[in-house]
DNA sequence: CTGTTAGCGCCTTCAA
DNA sequence: TTGAAGGCGCTAACAG
């Protein structure tokens, strides 16, 4: 009838010990006789004896659970980190409690998953709002931002140089002759983009050349369907090499030049940021920024268990090495 | 120090209430006079106190919590499920324990969450194991299997009806004048596969025509990665035409195809089964059959909470309606 | 090596 | 409308 049928006492019982030893059998203490922990073992298997984790997290105060933000889960960017972070957390025997903190108040849904009682929290997103740190430095539960810079370097956090990619890309492209080359991205800058952006400045700087604001082209959202006005005012612009924030974006400009006629990456080359699967999809292929997404993840979830741990001396701020694919959309 | 540090009696004292009191306006029981009721809000906001889950759960035997199964976050047929599942969960205030149960035993994995009390569980993935039956037979805890049939129809199921599109897509393409119509899919065939396939090989039959066993082209696995030596099969075969399961794959095909000089969709048509975004970005697009993702998933999760709230005459299988979007690898 | 005994924080009768 | 009291199932000292 009831979800629970079997409790520890029933075992007990019909083992013929104390509560405590069932207990400990669970637990893996070794300090039980093993002809009572195989008795014990064989009464549960019989019994199909389940522990509870809800009444276990209770006496413990720990419930072998993190909460995992995300602003949205179809976004490959975002799902990869994901996919690190399950791995390493199940490997580590944590489940995940995933919340898709879109269009939702984050800050409520941080309260609410706080009261879950997780024992740590990965919060993935484009920026870290005001009322989210503050529940962040109100409690004790630690925090890991998986793929975004802390701006105040408060909270741990696992990313890539964003800055140094972009500035590499745009030196890049300036060796190979283009002229032009226009910065794409969503408006406003979130934390990471503003780190991207710095980084096209630099280049540009270092190249002699000032930044053209006609050649910073800007989109109220990064997704895939936003990009069809935006391109054409870029293919009109004198741009004639393009640094794009967002893969899918990418494949929107590259579709859109090449329907329209523009020779890629003759006559205009496009870079991109992630290296998602789309980026091999389009034609011609994107030439790409490659985080390690999924070591993102990953290192995220392996501090976090670390924090959990009270481990001491957590690396808190690490900056995982990026590397380029080179692909066809641009010459080399 | 610890994750909680407030608890329901800090709240009841200095309210000067029972403790029982703050439980009832926590919970929104109307037998509270008002002005007390006022009271204990305004201590629970002054002292920030958030109800510990954990106990409630305990205490209630509900923890108003879904588990979620699924083979592959990053795969964007499942993550659009699990888009609809999270809106309508959070809608109705539930919590997700996402567990990514690729690779992993899976009745293990569902072991564990229902070890968490989860108040029901959202199954996704390609077929269900005799295990995992099992497990959700053995437990009360309401399940739903989502874009899956079940093959002995015990566990409710919200699909498309995959054998009747298939059939809609061959029937179309036979009447564009497609002669050899190729199947390619991922073997050995699931059960939603198998629907498919005897779509594919009722609208032959239909036609008077029979299938051709190098008609019949198969992969290891659905994805991407994978598609490149079966593409260059397909296109030393006789087929002219190609239903394919999977968007990923069908645009390995397509670009393989392309890549190659074979025109699409003059000389080989292409028909895909999902129309995620991928379909979109390919040059050509892709004609798609349209499931309904994100309500699979927002009616499964639908159907649970009826479940959980143990409604009665809740639908049990449902097929929801599926649509077909033209678009350029198909003459039409 | 094993049992006894308090709680963990909250819900929920049952009385008042 | 409110309070007292007994669990929910398990962990964790503390004895023995």
């Amino acid at each position: 009838m009831d979800k629970q049928t079997v409790t520890i006492y029933d075992v007990a019982r019909e083992a013929q010990v104390s509560m405590a030893t069932v207990s400990r059998v669970v637990n893996g203490n070794t300090n039980v006789k093993p002809s009572t922990r195989a008795k014990v073992l064989e009464v549960i298997k019989r019994l199909d004896y389940r522990p509870n984790a809800v009444a276990r997290g209770l006496a413990s105060k720990k419930t072998t659970t993190v909460g995992v933000l995300l602003p949205d889960i179809t976004n490959n960017f975002f799902n990869s980190l994901a996919l690190g972070i399950d791995d390493i957390a199940s490997m580590y025997k944590y489940n995940i409690i995933l919340d898709n903190a879109d269009n939702k108040k984050e800050s409520q849904v941080l309260s609410n998953i706080l009261a879950k009682q997780v024992d740590g929290v990965i919060y993935m997103g484009h920026q870290l709002s005001d009322s989210v740190r503050e529940e962040i430095n109100r409690t004790n539960t630690p925090f890991v931002l998986a793929g975004l810079n802390d701006t105040k370097n408060e909270i741990p956090s696992v990313n890539i140089d964003y800055t140094q990619a972009f500035y590499e890309v745009v030196i890049g492209l300036l060796e190979q002759g283009y002229q032009h080359i226009g910065f794409l991205a969503a408006k406003p800058y979130f934390t990471n983009n503003t780190d991207r952006y710095n980084g096209y400045v630099k280049a540009l700087e270092e190249a002699g050349k000032s930044v053209d604001q006609d050649l910073l082209f800007e989109t109220a959202d990064s997704r895939f369907k936003n990009g069809e006005e935006i391109a054409s005012h870029i293919k009109d612009s004198k741009a004639d090499a393009l640094v794009v924030v967002g893969d899918e974006l990418a494949v929107k400009v590259t579709n859109f030049m090449v329907d329209n006629g523009v020779k890629v990456p003759e006559e205009f080359a496009i870079v991109t940021s992630n290296n998602t699967a789309l980026t091999e999809i389009v034609r011609p292929s994107l030439t790409s920024i490659e985080p390690p997404l999924y070591d993102i993840g990953a290192v995220s979830m392996r501090i976090l268990t670390k924090l959990m741990h009270k481990e001491e001396d957590v690396e808190n701020h690490v900056t995982l090495p990026h590397k380029f694919v080179l692909r066809d959309s641009t010459k080399h």
